[in-house]
DNA sequence: CCGGTGAGGTTAATCGATTAACCCACCTGC
DNA sequence: GCAGGTGGGTTAATCGATTAACCTCACCGG
């Protein structure tokens, strides 16, 4: 691959010259400009970023920690992250700790060792409840979802987004609530119990379980919703997948939804819009938050001292099919569907 | 953040010595060592990537370039792929190409430019269509899903798994099928369709459609679809997302699936196990997929000169509930879901 | 006592770009 | 006629690591 010395040579002028012609920091005659520019399209020639950046010390790349790739949530997030990072000029490298501390703290070293100019980090459970893997105090880092003290971070407004739920049940007659949580160490998680249940009171859900954060439920969760029919006309979940979880096990249980029992979720990753029925979820802003932290790392760059900011961004509520006024009496899961 | 220099300074070595020590290439007295590697945790040190690549010319690092993420096919194939990669030793660097030959000439010559070691590429529409958006011929590729002249490529057998479908839907007494065929321009497409045809015979579809690849099906094949219904028995989607398009017009229209029509998809992305009801689908080997280009990259790493080679891997057959057996006497789409 | 060998380090070139400093010729103004 | 610009290039140091080549002893055998 052509390098700047053989343009010099093929163009008849120094290295020097050959950087300054193409790079514009510098004027020269029209002719020697044209030679440069014609040996360098000849030779196909294209810089080497890892030499400029080398010399510069800004490589444009910045690196993508997320802990689990398989999780519908985080590819939705990465695309709007890259989409926010390339429309900055930034190149994303990606990397799945696979929300293990251990993997973590490895990805982290080596994207300090790469030079990325930054980092966009979804830190995981363990590194958010405390099992630090911190990476270098040196490396600019916007964390996503998932604040951690001392650092930027942009995330959506959970707690609101709950109490946009609990709102919303109530408007529609529903009082007697299941409520699931996710892990109990993600702020996150606890941020959408504590908002639905501030809007709920005066009421109180019926029961409460831990699901979790993806669509295989835990089985004595499942085993409640079964034993427990009936008994509520809403289940609220912590995220879309574990909602796509119940709504599958109150089906098996012949229990109808929405008009015996009410589902919610979180997130509105794709699958939301386009399950049966289709969910009423919280949306997060993902195109809004992709571009926040782009931003705020930019800036952390550019003035790394600065004191650590946190944004909060607004979410919103999208009602779908999964949700339904109550009817007359809350029935019985009885007529089992196909 | 420390460079070597600065750990040699703190050991009282040259730079050599501590490159040598931390690389292991050569022995020295075990009190220089324990000297060089005690500066070097004591600085924090972590080696410059950048530059050993300019130096070693290798980076670790490879490109994957992918034509749309927001395509749920992609994130899981992303998601192997980075797997495969990580398990290489290798980083990646993702870039989306938004499927615009622009766009995508424009990525390729940004990753040849930060040297990655090679890419893994799935070329867009367009690109495969013929408008070239080659990437030079030095930097090492190995093409996904649609294999472009004289380059390494991956990909499954497509028309196998056409042919399994048409097996499938004929042993379920499903002889009048509407089938829905995907880009044109993609040879993957072409090879589903094809191989449904070849296994089908000397039957024939009931009619045919262009439907593309996402679930928003074009109006005429939607329009096709409802003024059919009662015509045809099963609809075979070029891919899971159209399927799920598909599965929502019938239902719109009062046809049960799989009662009165049976769907059938193609990749098995993750929704297709999870949606009402579960599709039946033709299985992309993703993991298989993943390591197999992985090698094939390294491979073409080592020996640039070597003859290209295409891997074509098998796909299976998955039974979910949207397929099932004929009933007596094809019924009219009679009786609407709720 | 001398040449040879090997262990243990160092010197210096190199990868490819960037950029401060410098050099030279020519022009301008007084 | 000369100080002082200025336009148009070049020289050379530098970023941080790698590695071939070399240097210096100590030790060994004859």
């Amino acid at each position: 691959m052509a390098s700047m010395k053989e343009v010099a040579r093929l163009a008849g002028v120094s290295v020097a010259t050959v950087s300054q012609v193409l790079r514009g920091t510098k004027r020269f005659t029209p002719e020697v400009e044209a030679r440069v520019r014609a040996a360098a399209r000849e030779l196909g020639y294209l810089p080497d970023l890892r030499a400029s950046a080398l010399r510069t010390g800004r490589s444009d790349i910045v690196g993508v920690l997320l802990p689990d790739l398989s999780n519908p949530y985080f590819p939705a997030l990465l695309n709007a992250l890259e989409v926010a990072a390339r429309a900055a000029g930034l190149l994303v490298l990606v990397h799945d700790s696979g929300n293990e501390v251990g993997l973590e703290r490895h990805a982290l070293e080596r994207l300090a060792s790469v030079r990325v100019d930054g980092l966009l980090w979804v830190p995981s459970d363990a590194s958010v409840a405390g099992a630090k893997a911190l990476p270098r105090r040196d490396l600019p880092v916007v964390t996503l979802d998932r604040p951690l003290p001392g650092r930027d971070a942009v995330y959506s407004d959970h707690a609101q987004g709950g109490r946009l739920l609990a709102r919303h049940l109530l408007a529609l007659g529903r009082r007697r609530v299941a409520l699931l949580a996710g892990p109990a160490e993600l702020p996150s998680a606890r941020a959408r119990r504590r908002g639905f249940l501030e809007a709920f009171e005066p009421l109180a859900p019926v029961f409460e379980g831990a699901a979790g954060f993806t669509h295989r439920l835990p089985e004595p969760v499942r085993r409640r919703l079964r034993q427990a029919v009936g008994g509520f006309d809403a289940v609220v979940c912590p995220n879309d997948a574990v909602a796509i979880g119940v709504v599958r096990v109150l089906r098996e249980a012949g229990v109808r939804v929405p008009q015996d029992v009410c589902v919610t979720g979180f997130d509105d990753i794709p699958w939301a819009a386009m399950m049966e029925p289709p969910l009423t979820t919280v949306r997060q802003p993902l195109a809004a938050i992709g571009a926040e932290a782009v931003r705020l790392l930019l800036e952390r760059i550019r003035a790394p001292e600065r004191e650590p900011r946190q944004v909060m961004l607004p979410v919103e509520l999208v009602e779908r099919a999964s949700t339904a006024p109550a009817t007359a009496a809350p029935q019985e899961g009885s007529e089992p569907s196909p």
